[in-house]
DNA sequence: AAATACACTTGATAAATGTCAAGAAAAAAT
DNA sequence: ATTTTTTCTTGACATTTATCAAGTGTATTT
């Protein structure tokens, strides 16, 4: 069950079995429907979740009422409100799930009893908010070129995550993208047409 | 020299006086005059910097040869290639001094030395980290409501950033919310008719 | 299998913003 | 102080993309 955890532990630090084994046995595990919320704004949010299976989106809803999602997820990443559980604010944001999905999660008073605790995983955990910071920074260099056309954006998309394109509803990857969902429909015609 | 540095490790963290003075003790200073580039696509970028004073922004050059303003940095930041840094590569991003900017750089064998033999530092960059990537979350937030219009994004900017609005030139701060200089400027006057 | 709901496509039109060009204002250099 | 350079503004026009509306196709439910 938690296999994909404990490689993805294991690949980012040397860990003893014994820590890894401490940190599973707090982890509470929940399966979620598709269609049907994780996390939703305004609820506490003490906890960070590992997405052992599925797919999930973020989103937020706007003054014009609009969802907008704001991020997208797929199985073995870390993911939650983070602002909110770092803060100990409650959600700013919802989290649904696009397909089925089985996830793990870790309150924050676990993770600061196992800071004290296991030094080495402090570190790991370091490392682990640097890569997730730097995969932010490269997300921020895409989307702050939004001088982009809607072409150019899909095209990236579309490089970047070419798995995700075809699992994502169309209505969710436009709203991703920042585009019309007609739009979008329209540039995959042009796509298809060309290739 | 170093107390806005000094005022901002003991904000954020215990560390005892020595502790910090071994830190600044190996710190180079560096003045960059206006227009000049901190650092540049192609060079080893194997330190982080702390703006002292001045003012910078982050670009890169797309392939249609348009430099793309992605980051603004104010003083008392840290900022640099974080994954060029991170990941032992050379830089990716220029960083450009948009007024004449005073910096102190660490390297990462310094850094690194430091994690290890003062634990409370490397828990407190663990919190830097988390606080610059609860900030990039943010951006991306607002930046990925690119649905949004050039006015509203403008708007959250003069919200958000209040301070920088008069201090970055206009073709900078299109370039950062990804709008032709041109519309900024007839946004701009839009305002000033309505304030 | 039929009915219903949901997701996507297509067309017509409007609105927003980009582009090009020229001029005004401000800043920097002499 | 004058000249030169740079930055910003303004106008006209083209282009992209959003919006509205209707229809088609695809899943899901009964």
């Amino acid at each position: 069950m938690f296999n994909a955890l404990i490689k993805n532990l294991k690949q980012r630090g040397a860990l003893a079995d014994a820590d890894i084994d401490k940190i599973i046995s707090v982890l509470k595990v929940r399966h979620i429907k598709k269609k049907k919320n994780i996390l939703s704004e305004g609820e506490q949010s003490n906890f960070m979740f590992f997405l052992n299976e599925g797919l999930c989106r973020y989103y937020v809803i706007d003054e014009k009422g609009n969802e907008q999602t704001i991020e997208l997820v797929a199985e073995h990443n870390w993911f939650g409100d983070a602002k909110a559980f770092l803060a100990g604010e409650t959600a700013r944001l919802n989290i649904e799930a696009l397909e089925d999905s089985h996830i793990f999660s870790i309150t924050h008073a676990d993770l600061n009893r196992f800071y004290d605790e296991i030094p080495l995983f402090e570190r790991m955990v370091r490392k682990i908010i640097e890569q997730y910071f730097i995969k932010a920074l490269e997300r921020i260099k895409k989307v702050s070129r939004s001088s982009y056309s809607a072409q150019e954006r899909y095209k990236e998309f579309l490089k970047s995550h070419p798995k995700l394109v075809n699992r994502v509803p169309l209505v969710y990857l436009s709203s991703y993208l920042g585009i019309a969902p007609e739009t979008l429909s329209r540039l995959r015609q042009q796509f298809t047409k060309t290739a």
